[in-house]
RNA sequence: GGAGAGUUGGCAGAGUGGUAAUGCAACGGACUCGAAAUCCGUCGAACCGGCUUAUACCGGCGCGCAGGUUCAAAUCCUGUACUCUCCUCCA
């Protein structure tokens, strides 16, 4: 969520810097309109009560000294109506400010291109070279259906599309995988945690998900009671410390967490149909940041080398990308995405994002700290994926796939499989 | 699922209709070579509005949260969240 006030005061660069997300212009003016009434009504309430709390004395100190203060009492019974009347029509203008100020995405930030969609995406750095097969690669689905490792057919069965059982040394893979990564982050600093993986709507507005976002997501009902499941960890990781104030001391805090996230992927029917890419539910390591304002552009460099770490240790081949204005997410104000390579698809997709969102979560979920004067400011939040974790399996399978259609277990993993270095019918 | 108790400032803790005691902590000062102790003073989170370059200042809000009653609500009423205890159930 954006600062009212600093929207109030920049209004043109305001509009401008929205306008590159997809904001239009016309809405922060209509907004600005409503925050000039809203405070006007403001000034009118606080005099109104201003007055009956002086008044209210003199009633109190009448009483106590058994005067009569039917006429002080009839003139406040008024003023109480007035409030009342003000007050409701406060009410109605700071819904109308919140409503359209919770749905505006965060500022991008000056160093990220502008474009309307990934097509104005900038790379960075590539690392690593795409390996030359002898053979046509296969896609990992086949590669794991041959081997009996993954069960898509039997996951569309038991839930649905987009659900899968990864068995025996699939599953084995599976684990190992995500033990590595938090073995990794734990060596970075980060605290590994075990979240809840279902969460109010309150987390879910402190993220940025909601109100927006509702359509992306699934719910549950119980006892006319909703839960969201997460889509990604970084929900109870970044609300872990909704509503608190921190000591500067503690910063910056680093947390670290594999869950499933689910996902009702809504909106990309008849994309990425099969295979690992695209799940209702999968397994992801994530890392979330939070840190001084100051310190933010920083650590999300060191957040994208954490995940990169990963990557480079399995082996795989990936490069970096900053997405554009128009392909950030709503809460970001700058995005590193890694892409890896897929050999099958003959493309680099993405297996992580790591995000500065400044204080916009925080503004949201209400998450400060006092400085060593005592000041309250709210600090910065910083999620990434370290990585996910299906998305790391397929990347293996395909780049490790041999011409049997054996897997090859890359070195680091071997350990967490207990030993095993070729995966084999 | 049933029954009961609770939620007040950084902490402890009073307050059952008249506008948040008190203690500890914190901060400033005195004393001291310095510190402790003591004494004096200040401060009760955060937030919002006004006025400001910014402080300061003025006002509002503020007793888990949201409503209601009232001239006036920490206090009365309704709903709700969470915590604790007991029963039930359960991994």
């Amino acid at each position: 969520m954006l600062d009212v006030k600093m929207i109030r005061q920049n209004q043109a660069e305001m509009k401008q810097r929205l306008a590159t997300r997809g904001v239009d212009p016309a809405e922060i003016d209509h907004l600005v309109e409503l925050d000039e009434a809203r405070r006007d009504q403001i000034a009118v309430s606080e005099n109104l009560k201003q007055k009956r709390n002086e008044v209210s004395k003199q009633i109190a100190t009448l009483k106590r000294s058994k005067g009569d203060a039917t006429d002080l009492i009839a003139e406040m019974r008024e003023v109480g109506a007035q409030v009342k009347q003000v007050d409701e029509k406060l009410a109605e203008l700071n819904e109308q400010v919140q409503y359209i100020v919770v749905r505006l995405p965060n500022l991008p930030d000056a160093s990220i291109p502008v474009g309307p969609d990934e097509s104005a995406n900038h790379e960075e750095r590539k690392i690593g070279t795409p390996r030359e097969f002898a053979f046509t690669p296969k896609p990992h689905w086949e590669i794991g259906e041959n081997l009996d490792i993954l069960d898509f057919e039997r996951g569309a069965k038991v839930a649905g599309s987009r659900f899968l059982f990864y068995k025996g040394l699939g599953a084995k893979l599976e684990r190992a995988v995500y033990n590595f990564m938090l073995d990794e982050h734990e060596k970075e600093g980060y605290t590994e945690m075990i979240t809840p993986y279902m969460v109010n709507d309150d987390s879910m507005f402190g993220t940025g998900q909601f109100p927006k976002f509702r359509a992306d997501v699934f719910s549950t009902v119980t006892d006319d009671k909703e839960m969201t499941m997460i889509p990604t960890a970084e929900v109870p990781l970044t609300n872990y410390y909704r509503g608190e104030i921190l000591d500067e001391a503690q910063l910056p805090v680093y947390f670290t967490a594999l869950s499933p996230s689910f996902r009702s992927e809504a909106g990309s029917a008849g994309r990425d149909t099969r295979g690992l890419i695209r799940l209702h539910q999968f397994n992801k390591v994530e890392m979330v940041k939070y840190v001084k304002p100051e310190e933010s552009f920083n650590e999300l460099e060191k957040m994208t080398a954490n995940a990169e770490n990963i990557l480079q240790k399995l082996e795989l081949p990936y490069h970096v990308i900053t997405l554009s204005t128009g392909d950030m997410g709503f809460s970001a104000a700058k995005t590193y995405d890694l892409e890896v390579w897929i050999p099958a698809q003959e493309t680099y997709r993405e297996i992580s994002s790591c995000s500065n969102c400044l204080d916009f979560q925080a503004r949201r979920a209400q998450i400060r700290y006092r400085d060593g004067e005592g000041k309250v400011h709210l600090l910065h939040t910083l999620n990434g994926s370290g990585l996910a974790v299906g998305r790391t399996v397929a990347a293996i399978l395909e780049n490790y796939q041999n011409a049997d259609g054996s897997v090859t277990v890359p070195k680091v993993l071997i350990p967490y499989m207990r030993g095993v270095e070729k995966i084999t019918k």
